[in-house]
DNA sequence: ATCAAAAGTGTTACCGCTAACATGCGCCGG
DNA sequence: CCGGCGCATGTTAGCGGTAACACTTTTGAT
């Protein structure tokens, strides 16, 4: 019977309680080969004591953290919120905790967030986008980190990269409503340089309606992001002040596209009659919306869990001592024609 | 000139670098007393060398991990994001990082987390909710963690508490339908036990509905949490099988309100004029729904703003070796009358 | 039976930083 | 001109683990 210690217990007490050394019971506790008696006495020691390894201990002698950083413009957007709710799930399966941080889009903040996040010495680091500032490139640079940039396609990338085009994103969309008869198509999407997916998808846009031959773009950008509904309502209204014969608007996110239908619906515009709209997503209140909105889905959660599973790959190797080469995941994109692009299918719906 | 180095710089380069011993440059970098031309040069070391400091051997020698741990059910839902991000910036401020672990509902894995997260040595703990698992309960009460509870208002907490009644909210909502004249009143939330919360704003509804005297409860559950929109119109379906009579529905959350909308529209069953509907949380989807969701209001960021604060206070107070009483902080909820319960106000819109 | 290889465990020396105490120095009043 | 005080900095000894190697006992092939 051991007497109960003012301290929590330290691998050296679960060793004596165990009969042991201190470094049996590591191996013990890490896998390594151990006598199963002896296992099982140590085992019995940690669970009789409640020891709890000491992380940074551990990271100190071994000089591997065991910590992923990853860095999210936001987490109010529920599309982030599933790419991290997937690297999560991947990368505890692979023994390795998570570091979060968010940038609220400003790049700043994602310099200052980088220096923190090193201090806790992460194995890898995920990023979302592609465009980064010098200094934060250098600084990845020189550490010589596994780097999984996510949610874009960089011309250049730092590491390996799950991603997609968020240009052919905003061009299938335009596509699509070009394909069902819309000739005044517009496009509502930030105001800001600071969200540079919102960018892509706006150019996209431009591309595609060029290549149809539908005359010059009619672009607006209203808001600052995290972009959400309120934005979409809000450029709507301007929007229709601006050039009221649009028949048809693309939106840089489902959010966006859900408050400029709202918009629509209060001013007795109908959707998609008068106007079709399309989003960029797939997020849920798409898919429940009435009418239900178009968009082009992309696998949130799927981005995360692949960005867990490469980071994980190139964690495991350079703890071997070898680098692998530089992945890179394009991930698909699906255009999800609903009722705010088709006139057909159900029945309209009768007044609310 | 420093040549340049294989290895990350430690605290012995800087030292070397500014002519002074480890343990000033320690003193320099925490901000302790030191000579303004001898900081001048450490600082300026420090910036040329690209020196981050260690954290986990800062830790393991002062014993203070500069973590705290939270645990929320999951990110996807947009309140525990915005509380998280509140938690976040508040716990930023004070110079702690946030170790983060999402349960997904389930308990069992909230004793895994925990477990987990403990190998990191949190200095103070961020819970969701009061109810925890017996084995939850007595790993916190032997670590001697600064606890903060919050989303909830538990009986007997186990530390601080930054909440609100989920019971008050139900009844509130409740009773807002009522007083514009519904009498058939259903509830509808999840099935499952899983999420303690609903089911108190469930109880809620049926105290209300009780002192109203307005007859037995149709109370209707379904669907595994996070319960999103699908549920909501699931669970209307169902509901108007069950009780094609009743006039109103108190939903166990905004996004179950919008989905239950959806599907009212879809069977051009009009809101409110024949079902009013009442949610909870004011998601940001219930202003800009066409008709605006009526719903009981909660400062999810504001939540996690003092839960920080308040962590922070205790982690201060047991760095200096005092217990600090824990404190209470209850937050209010403000019901919100929208178009979902009320038929006047804009007129009617057409058909979308 | 014999020896090499393998299996299991112990010993030593750190990982990078900070607490606690020690030291040296300038400045003050008496 | 001295003792003592306070400030700025240095020294020592860990914090709690793990890598690397040493050592002893099996084990298996010859």
């Amino acid at each position: 019977m051991t007497s109960p210690l003012d301290r929590a217990p330290t691998m050296d007490d679960v060793a004596a309680a165990a009969g042991v050394s201190k470094m049996t019971v590591s191996r013990a506790l890490r896998g390594a080969v151990v006598a199963a008696p002896t296992r099982a006495r140590i085992m019995e020691a940690v669970s009789r004591l409640g020891y709890v390894p000491h992380a940074a201990a551990g990271a100190l002698a071994s000089r591997r953290s065991g910590f992923v950083a990853a860095i999210v413009p936001s987490m109010d957007n529920s599309n982030f919120a599933e790419t991290v709710a997937g690297l999560e799930a991947a990368l505890r399966q692979a023994g390795l905790d998570l570091l979060l941080g968010t940038t609220l889009y400003s790049s700043a903040r994602e310099e200052a967030l980088l220096h923190t996040l090193m201090r806790h010495r992460p194995e890898g680091i995920v990023l979302t986008g592609g465009a980064h500032s010098r200094r934060v490139a250098a600084l990845l640079g020189r550490s010589a980190l596994p780097v999984v940039e996510t949610w874009d396609l960089p011309a250049s990338p730092i590491g390996g990269v799950v991603g997609f085009s968020n240009r052919a994103a905003g061009a299938a969309m335009t596509a699509h409503l070009a394909s069902i008869g819309r000739r005044r198509i517009a496009f509502l999407g930030g105001a800001s340089r600071r969200d540079p997916r919102g960018e892509e998808r706006g150019r996209g846009y431009e591309e595609a309606l060029a290549s149809a031959g539908l005359g010059p773009p009619r672009l607006f950008r209203h808001g600052q992001p995290p972009l959400s509904m309120r934005h979409g309502a809000e450029g709507m209204a301007r929007l229709l002040e601006r050039w009221p014969e649009i028949d048809a608007v693309v939106c840089a996110s489902d959010l966006i596209a859900f408050g400029a239908i709202g918009e629509c619906q209060r001013r007795g515009i109908a959707v998609p009659a008068r106007i079709a709209i399309g989003g960029f997503g797939d997020f849920e209140v798409s898919r429940c919306a009435v009418p239900a909105i178009s968009t082009v889905a992309v696998d949130a959660r799927g981005i995360g869990e692949r960005a867990g599973a490469m980071l994980a790959r190139a964690v495991a190797a350079r703890r071997r001592g070898d680098a692998l080469p530089p992945e890179r995941i394009e991930v698909g994109l699906r255009l999800v024609a609903r009722g705010s692009s088709l006139l057909s299918g159900p029945p309209p719906d009768p007044a609310v």
